[in-house]
DNA sequence: TTACAGTTTTGACATACGTCAATACGGGAA
DNA sequence: TTCCCGTATTGACGTATGTCAAAACTGTAA
């Protein structure tokens, strides 16, 4: 079966010829992994960047005291590790991956990819978008990371969810355990559960397992205004 | 004068040909600010990118209570806001910048900027290495801040600065008021002031003014690894 | 159905840090 | 030199959040 159908429509092969597609699908290889598997580790020599097809990956960083940090969380449709076609293959991979549901991904060959980009200033510019996009989020990420109060950091985050979604119904679905998405968030998971019930005692959202649906969104937008 | 010897020099455009450099010079203009100036404001139409001749900038973003977050810190012979000629101009820049310092700057157009892109690859690969250097660096930030306690994070900032200075005599020199720096590692300057103090108390640095000197370089990287 | 392992929640407690307020310092102007 | 203003420091205090520990879930496999 090719690839070919589903590489044109990822975003960073969209401006990609025939016989471009064609160089990058002879490079790829799909990758399936269990949940709770590693991708790649920090440090790895770094040669390849992804494509998550389904399932959900963390990409985070151990401590020295060993408990990690999660930089972000990837969903379908999202590719991830681009940037390392321009990495000096020593420096290796800025983070650790690891998959916290079953995952199936393509796994592309950076070589390869650099190659078709050298002949193609076009796709350069696709990658390029790619790269400031996320440069800014992580400003975002950054910024939030800073705000004083652990609830202004979620209730800021679920906001941002919300607008990422367009969720036609209010329902944040978190496809990653909640203990992942405190981290990410700079939050210890015992606080982030008081956290969540707090919001809900204050009748802001409302809590089900894994979803999680905004019920007043003003009220949610006032949290991150009121003082302390 | 003419511009285009410097503009060599700077890494964006150490692949351009003499006449790419002849149309970046064009659009070229040198700005001045005064110490407290602003350049842009978040959210400004961004249609320019810098490079830092000398003096000293801040990116930061303000909250909704109205104190700052510093985000980067730019120093001279760096450029920065390279990453607007990838946005739509109406996203408007992430940061706003200003200077900390009376400080001197080439100006360029990102327009022009893109149509020499086009034309040129190699040159695209400079940007793209600036920019996933950069998106390196913003890891560590974001790491940095999620370290549990503010010492850590002053520990490890000031380790980082020592390894990029290959500083000759362990010497770091506070281009930027302390409460800016403060702001970066997401100190408050009081909380700031007092942890240089406990270093010092401990013999692990010495505090000049705006020069921090690490006297002992192995007894600070311990404190990384100290538990709480 | 029960049993188990992982995740989440709840509870009790300690503390690092933020906050407010006052004082000290330092560099530029006259 | 003195004055002045912005930055930095020191002090006192409250609290949000981290920490440790135990209990309650949740889903999966036997």
């Amino acid at each position: 079966m090719t690839l070919a159908p589903e590489l044109r429509r990822v975003y960073l092969f969209s401006a990609m010829n025939d016989e471009e597609i064609a160089r990058i699908e002879q490079s790829t290889r799909v990758v399936n992994l269990d949940m709770g598997e590693d991708l790649f580790h920090f440090r790895d020599p770094c040669s390849h960047f992804y494509y998550l097809r389904s399932g959900c990956m963390k990409l985070y960083r151990l401590s020295p005291e060993g408990d990690e940090k999660v930089i972000d969380i990837v969903r379908p449709g999202q590719t991830f590790a681009e940037a390392v076609t321009f990495m000096e293959r020593e420096e290796g991979y800025p983070v650790t991956a690891t998959a916290v549901q079953n995952s199936e991904l393509l796994q592309f060959d950076s070589r390869t990819f650099t190659d078709v980009l050298k002949q193609s200033s076009i796709s350069c510019f696709k990658l390029m978008a790619v790269m400031s996009q996320r440069l800014r989020s992580q400003v975002n990420e950054i910024d939030r990371l800073t705000l004083h109060s652990a609830t202004f950091r979620l209730a800021s985050y679920l906001l941002e969810e919300l607008q990422k979604s367009l969720a036609t119904d209010y329902t944040i679905q978190l496809d990653a355990p909640k203990s992942v998405l405190a981290s990410k968030l700079g939050i210890q998971p015992e606080t982030f559960s008081r956290i969540l019930n707090r919001l809900s005692g204050k009748g802001l959202i409302e809590v089900e397992g894994q979803a999680i649906r905004v019920a007043n969104l003003d009220g949610l937008k006032d949290q991150l205004l009121e003082s302390p």
